[in-house]
RNA sequence: GCCCGGAUGGCGCAACUGGCUGACGCGGUGGACUCAAAAUCCACUGCCCGCAAGGGCAUGCGGGUUCGAAUCCCGCUCCGGGCACCA
């Protein structure tokens, strides 16, 4: 019989019904009054601009959301809260605001969730899209609907292809530090003014003397988005190639974790290793946390150091090394297994006197370096993870001759030097590196210290600093100098030059599914690329009815783009200069990082047909100014899974556009901000086994059981595979959108990963009821705030010092403390008026305060306030410096640093009078003791210390 | 192994720039309302000793600087994230 009457609650309690009413109604308002309409400068949403005119833009953006299936969980929405509150303070602060939301919906997740239903991924997508637009808009947030753009919108794409095509149109000019069209370079060339980069020309004649189609071969190949037979990260799995960023260190798709292997082939590539120092040294003026400009530096990975040659018989061998000062102490070399060269530094037979271990156990160096060469590409198929640190490796039988002291050193191939970094071989110096110092140890070579270790090391290789020792003329010079001192005598004597490394590769950009954007790209007779002319965008990714990408577990296995399949549509008749040709389409499509490297750029514009942002809108919103010297977004908010991969993307296609004009910004983000991960209790039965965490109950001792049998309790991510996802629709029919907002800004600072936990839910909405009751009455629902009243003063010392300290958590992002604050101003006024009264401006600036929060209560306390207009662009509180300076102030009697009493002074008091009633505070603890010295912190404390 | 974070009551957290540790909320205890419960409201709530007044101990651990340290310095431990035979 758990039936309740309605009489027991009043009428007009701010209940979970009422919320519900409140909030659709109020965003069906919103909506119907574009209240979030944000104007531009110029273009087609530039009506409202002159309103606008005197106040700051800000651009808030998030990073937009895969449309998936599965629809959001109360972890979701955390970072989208987040940046919502703050763009609300932001219109309340006097600020013109663009915040909008998209979606990244092209890629394999999408084209994955497709093919599992059975659909067109145009279908699900929308689908998805749709379900997702009406989950977020119940959260309420505030973005202009207009500027919503979708990655696979023909419209939007029509811009990614363009952008494509500006990339590709490009090369690096090297002197110059900047991208420029290929036109220039042509220029140039015909003019005799530049010879092609090196390696671009293979003919071996002049540019004067190629024909148009050789013209084009080197043309191409100094573009910034090329061809290139190159080794990749094949898929056989997912039917595709991979980026670097996106096969794990195990040697597996990240999506998937479907096996990869290295073959080469040819694929698009971004030259992104051009802006490698751009990219690094550009950091320094972003406002992001030193934790991702430090994963975008590691990744990017430049070292600087020295290449060094190394005679052998056969021919040098070219090696990176970051410590050109230790070459005295190279007792050999070791070649990477895949290097080019093992096979001409292969001897016939072993050398008098090799050690048997050197030898592999093969009777000649050919069998031995060919047993390794198998063995070690069999290990980098398997679990790389599961091998063991132990260095092995096999004499080639033959020596190279140190450049600085003469001496034959052995030359050893191993699988401890990579053929992907560096050169590929190292100079190896047991004294001076750990990984050498292992090989040294197991294979018996000499060890010599090169730079003398601190006093009281007791390790191994020594890779401190300290003076060269046994370096001949660079004996007792400290690392520094005699790195400098080196590479001076390696280029005076032809054998090396100093030089910068990156782990950083160009970026594979093709992949072969079909839910892409198409690349706008045809083939010729010649087989070269050719651009497809801007008026022929976009070019629309045919309609498919199998769209399956052809998977396959055998490695040696060929990609098969689905689009080869559409033979009507890969053949083309175009006219591009020399008369109508057919043409063959380029049948890869782009990665779904593209279009996600310029979505917060469509926002800028999204309706713009003759762009793809208009110059004047971009600056506007996103050009340099003082606060930000590269300029883009003011914010921008994300998880930190994509500290390296979209980040890095998005900065080098910006770099690009940057360079070529199209963009007054140099960088896109300006203020990066990782939102914390809401996490949820994580219940195993004995087997290890999740259970449904919503039926564990707890006991009284502080354990829990699922059933009647004890479980165990940890935190994890919300899944569905964990059994513990709370959707927001369960606090929206509890409690509403409003304590779902509150609550999640309230359990920290935005960056903070927390526990989700649903009971203490109750407590933001206990605190809306109190608002709520601060100026409604409960029972009559009349407004019970009294308009002609004064605030005494110490409601207004504490109003004002709310207002400060609520503006402050704002500017933060912790509103976490700006929510505490509200919270104690509300407890004020319910003990200060208990029965109502409280004076209208107080009621009004806690109404204001709240708004950014919850600002569904908000426009409703304001409009029963008896404004008309939304409380959006209503004034945010100021404080009054008046008010926030107190009369007295309680001060901290300490006695040898222990606070011992306390005493009530003027905040104006003399140190001489603080000090008298402190005495008298502590009378008893000073009685018979020696006051050895005071220390008087006005307004903060007093402190004696005694003997 | 290297690079970033972090550790404060039963829980989430707060504490400006070295100056009252634990604001605010959850939970808990007691009370009001109710036939009763839920909801709501009020009070108390770091730990230990004590009837009390009061005292002692407390910000992961060990040192240090200081009149005074959650905060600064040195050395650790544990947890989270990232990278990793990168020469």
């Amino acid at each position: 019989m758990a039936e309740s009457t309605a009489a027991d609650t009043p009428a007009h309690r701010y209940s979970a019904a009422l919320a519900n009413e409140i909030e659709t109604r109020w965003q069906d308002r919103w909506e119907a009054e574009g209240t979030f309409h944000t104007p531009n400068p110029v273009g087609p949403l530039s009506e409202g601009f002159e309103a606008m005119a005197g106040k700051a833009p800000r651009y808030i953006l998030d990073m937009f959301p895969y449309p998936s299936g599965a629809g959001l969980h109360v972890g979701h929405p955390l970072g989208y809260i987040g940046t919502d509150v703050y763009a609300r303070y932001l219109r309340m602060t006097g600020h013109n605001v663009v915040h909008a939301m998209g979606y990244d919906s092209f890629g394999l997740p999408a084209e994955q969730y497709a093919l599992q239903t059975n659909t067109h991924p145009r279908v699900t997508t929308e689908a998805n899209i749709a379900n997702m637009r009406r989950q977020l808009r119940r959260l309420g947030l505030a973005h202009d609907a207009r500027r919503s753009v979708s990655t696979t919108d023909t419209e939007f794409y029509r811009w990614t292809q363009w952008i494509f095509l500006q990339i590709f149109g490009a090369w690096y000019d090297t002197e110059a530090d900047r991208a420029r069209p290929v036109e220039e370079l042509v220029a140039a060339l015909d003019a005799g003014e530049r010879q092609p980069d090196e390696g671009t020309n293979d003919t071996g004649k002049p540019w004067s003397e190629l024909d148009a189609s050789e013209r084009r071969a080197v043309v191409n190949r100094h573009r910034l988005a090329y061809l290139a037979d190159v080794p990749v990260n094949w898929c056989p799995g997912l039917g595709t190639v991979l980026a670097n960023e996106e096969v794990t260190a195990d040697g597996r798709s990240e999506r998937g974790n479907f096996p990869v292997y290295r073959r080469n082939l040819k694929q698009w590539m971004f030259r992104i290793t051009a802006y490698a120092d751009r990219l690094i040294d550009d950091l320094d003026q972003l406002d992001w946390t030193d934790a991702i400009k430090n994963q975008q530096r590691n990744w990017i990975g430049r070292s600087t150091g020295a290449r060094v040659r190394f005679a052998t018989d056969a021919d040098y061998i070219e090696v990176f090394t970051t410590r050109p000062d230790t070459l005295f102490g190279a007792t050999y070399m070791v070649v990477a297994p895949e290097h080019p060269l093992v096979g001409a530094l292969t001897a016939d037979e072993w050398p008098e006197g090799t050690p048997a271990a050197w030898t592999g156990g093969e009777p000649t160096p050919k069998a031995a370096v060919t047993a390794y060469q198998a063995a070690a590409s069999r290990r980098s198929e398997l679990d790389r993870q599961a091998a063991d640190k132990a260095k092995t490796g096999v004499f080639t039988g033959s020596y190279a001759t140190n450049p600085v002291n003469d001496e034959q050193i052995p030359v050893f191939v191993a699988d401890y030097v990579l053929m992907g970094y560096g050169t590929g071989a190292i100079m190896a110096v047991p004294g001076q590196d750990q990984r050498d110092w292992d090989f040294a140890e197991a294979y018996d070579l000499p060890i010599i210290r090169t730079v003398q270790p601190t006093e009281g090391f007791d390790g191994k290789a020594f890779t401190g600093e300290g003076p060269a020792i046994n370096s001949g003329f660079l004996d007792g010079l400290e690392v520094g100098p005699a790195k400098e001192a080196i590479i001076a005598w390696l280029v005076e004597h032809g054998h090396g030059t100093a030089t910068v490394q990156y782990k950083l590769r160009d970026w594979l950009f093709s992949r072969q599914r079909y839910w892409g954007e198409p690349f706008p790209i045809v083939f010729g007779a010649d087989g070269e690329a050719r651009a497809l002319p801007d008026d022929q965008l976009p070019l629309e990714l045919p309609p498919m009815e199998d769209f399956t990408p052809t998977t396959s577990d055998d490695e040696d296995s060929d990609p098969e783009p689905p689009l080869g399949r559409v033979t009507d549509w890969t053949t083309v008749e175009l006219d591009l200069g020399d008369g109508v040709e057919t043409f063959r389409r380029e049948v890869n499509t782009m990665p779904n990082w593209a279009g996600s490297c310029w979505y917060e750029l469509r926002y800028l514009d999204p309706t713009n047909d003759e762009r793809f942002v208009d110059p004047e809108n971009e600056r506007y919103w996103m050009g340099p100014d003082e606060r930000k010297p590269h300029g883009g977004t003011d914010l921008y908010v994300g998880g930190a899974e994509h500290a390296v991969l979209h980040l890095l993307y998005a900065r080098f296609w910006h770099k690009v556009l940057f360079d070529l004009g199209h963009v007054s910004s140099s960088e896109p983000f300006h203020r990066l901000f990782n939102q914390g991960m809401i996490q949820a209790h994580v219940y195993r039965d004995d087997r290890g086994f999740p259970v449904p965490a919503a039926e564990v109950v707890e006991g009284d001792d502080g354990t829990w059981t699922h059933q009647g049998q004890p479980v165990s309790r940890e935190l994890g991510k919300i899944g569905k595979s964990l059994k513990n996802v709370v959707t927001p629709d369960e606090i929206f029919e509890q409690y509403g959108t409003d304590t779902l907002r509150l609550y999640e800004m309230f359990t920290g600072p935005l960056d903070q990963s927390r526990p989700w936990d649903s009971t203490a839910t109750v407590g933001m909405f206990r605190l809306l009821q109190r608002i709520w009751r601060v100026v409604i009455d409960e029972d009559s629902g009349a407004v019970r705030v009294a308009d002609d009243a004064t605030p005494s003063d110490e409601t207004q010392r504490v109003l004002h010092r709310t207002i400060a300290s609520v503006r402050e958590g704002m500017e933060g992002l912790r509103s976490n403390t700006s929510i505490a604050r509200i919270t104690e101003l509300t407890n004020h006024l319910t003990s200060a008026y208990p029965d109502g009264g409280v004076p209208r401006p107080v009621a009004e600036a806690l109404v204001l305060l709240l708004a950014p929060l919850a600002p569904h209560v908000g426009e409703e306390l304001w409009s029963r306030l008896g404004h008309d207009e939304t409380i959006t662009y209503a004034p945010y509180p100021v404080a009054d410096e008046a008010w926030l300076v107190a009369d007295t102030v309680e001060l901290p009697v300490q006695v040898n640093g222990k606070v011992r009493g306390r005493i009530t002074v003027a905040a104006d008091a003399s140190e001489a009078d603080i000090e008298a009633a402190g005495r008298a505070a502590v009378a008893a603890q000073l009685d018979g003791r020696t006051v050895r010295k005071v220390i008087v912190v006005p307004a903060k404390m007093i402190s004696f210390v005694v003997g």
